[in-house]
DNA sequence: CTGTTAGCGCGTTCAT
DNA sequence: ATGAACGCGCTAACAG
């Protein structure tokens, strides 16, 4: 910068102005100044713009995993927003463990980011309360946080579980599996939840929740759940994940759906309608919860709001009832969504991103 | 700083070795320093280090999207090894527009981040040769650039074309259709290359490039493509996408796989194995690809390389043979892979992603 | 072993 | 309308 005002014959105050478009420059030494930034290729300094003026135009994204399109679609969502305030995002992966992520927040602070989106690991928040993260204006996204000062994005878990549940139950079956994977999450318990209010509702008895954290597992579990006594006629399948390990399983195990077998879950696959069958799932509106989270975050970030009891946006899920269900004989992928809880949407894969 | 170095009752200078462990600090003020770090909670600005030291341990990763399976895997990779050496990502999205793109490298550069793993975004990319960016390091993944001073990792597009194709040829089909998307992307252009490659030398004539860039798009493109006089027989699928949709428009115009046509594609899916029928694949290391381009980038930051050319890393590729291809009757889960250019590798959705 | 001086690049404050 | 001085928080270089 010091260059540039040499070579146009002025003080460094009235390129820093120039540059901030901000108090009264004549028209003539302005013009001076832009030929030598041009000349000279000057590109200021951010680090130093932001050491000066106490915030880094920067925002933390914390995902669990970048290869779960739900997390990368809610990631792609938020850096989009981001960009549109002029903000760069620090992304990282925790993995899923608390360790990684407390490390990992703890060093976007030092990097002094405006602010942190969230999808917070399994274990305890209190590291959260530490006065270090006083000034960060944090949301998390998918799951919540003990700590009521945060924003947060959700949806209603429990209730969309239930939903489905009670599609297969009015299928008239009476024997229904959940599968989950990893119980310490949130979205896990709470859809364990609902899966049971609705058993128990209907009168029956829930079955023990199935941990399939991998494909085998998942294939021990379906046929124990099959092969037995009284077996299982229909399953729900926590999340994608948990989703594609029962597709996995069923497949190996020959198992017919919807014939032998019944199937629901949660989150819709982009590949759903065209499988066989056509997979019944409970739709989150992924890109919609990235992106309302990043707007409560800039709301804050712009009105440097630190309120003891933060916002709590919770978004509607859709059943799309397809045919793994019991529907209908044969899918295609022609329009087929149907009871929502609230508004309506396409079908067509490719739209449901934006 | 200085509250802490007051309240230790030394300089400033004192608590900056303690911090770095850098000079000789007697055991008992190292102490008393560490004491007074913790009763302040105290967090050192990594921006103030950065604008000092003149490194700012930022790399940059652009992408075009998150939500894409390929270059989410990507990030994650680049993400992982990024953190194994103490550095943070800033990620953003290209949206496959050049614009975005060089807006963005800009914004990093003066974000002085220490280097970049870039998949461009097709335009020229002319604008790298300012000497802004002469000592910026990059990388290129997926794609390479035509200046031949970065480093790149790409596969051997055309050749693994070439062997999909091939294997059609080999069950007898003669009139093969291949399905893109983007007929400006480089991957497109070499994988389309290799088609006609592989046409050429069994003595026919390649078909012209069925663009597909919508669902709705495809759904036309494979109508026409068999309803005609001459109907194609085989469909290659350029990549993950594009197999998508054509699974899509194959579904809604009810044609059997792979007794009316059959099929392959570029880029495995996670469900590829439990599809009917299951898919045959070209399939990349995909988190290699990452890994591999990050790695690059760090050797270039640890030794302050700056070469004239470039290192050039290309990844194997492995044609996973399945059932769309006409192979098999019916594909179960289990082992099914099949011919490789090198290297082994399980089939398990799951075991695919380290 | 420890403190002082200086400067990384910028923007705010005050003076001209 | 423009410039000089100061400080954001930190560390390299030199004192002592």
């Amino acid at each position: 910068m010091a260059d540039v005002a040499r070579l146009a014959g002025v003080g460094k105050m009235t390129v820093s102005r120039v540059l901030s478009g901000s108090a009264n420059v004549s028209d003539a030494t302005a013009d001076r100044v832009q030929r030598a930034i041009r000349l000279l290729n000057y590109q200021p300094n951010e680090l130093a713009r932001s050491l000066r003026s106490l915030h880094s135009k920067t925002i933390a994204v914390i995902v669990p995993y970048l290869y779960d399109s739900f997390f990368a679609t809610c990631a792609h969502a938020i850096s989009t927003v981001a960009k549109q305030h002029g903000y760069s995002v620090i992304l990282t992966t925790s993995d899923e463990e608390h360790e990684t992520e407390q490390r990992q927040t703890n060093l976007m602070v030092r990097r002094r980011i405006d602010g942190m989106v969230i999808i917070p690991a399994p274990g305890d928040d209190k590291y959260l309360r530490s006065e270090i993260y006083s000034r960060v204006h944090i949301v998390t996204l998918d799951r919540p946080l003990a700590d009521p000062r945060f924003d947060s994005v959700l949806v209603n878990n429990s209730a969309g579980t239930k939903m489905a549940v009670e599609h297969l139950l009015g299928h008239g079956h009476r024997r229904i599996g959940f599968l989950g994977v990893g119980r310490e999450l949130y979205t896990m318990k709470a859809r364990y939840a609902g899966y049971r209010q609705a058993m128990m509702r209907a009168g029956l008895t829930a079955e023990p929740y199935m941990e399939c954290r991998t494909p085998e597992k998942a294939v021990d579990q379906v046929r124990a759940a099959l092969h037995c006594s009284e077996p299982l006629t229909a399953l729900f399948a926590a999340n994608n994940l948990t989703t594609r390990y029962l597709l996995h399983a069923l497949n190996v195990l020959r198992v017919e759906v919807p014939g032998k077998v019944a199937t629901a879950g949660f989150d819709d696959l982009d590949v759903a309608d065209v499988l066989q069958p056509t997979l019944t799932v409970v739709r989150q509106p992924v890109y919609q919860i990235g992106e309302a989270a990043a707007n409560l975050l800039f709301q804050r970030i712009q009105r440097q709001e630190f309120p003891s009891t933060g916002r709590r946006i919770v978004l509607p899920l859709q059943l799309v009832v397809r045919c793994s269900c019991g529907c209908r004989e044969s899918g295609t992928a022609s329009e087929d969504g149907k009871a929502s809880m609230a508004g309506r949407d396409s079908c067509a894969p490719a739209r449901s991103m934006r």
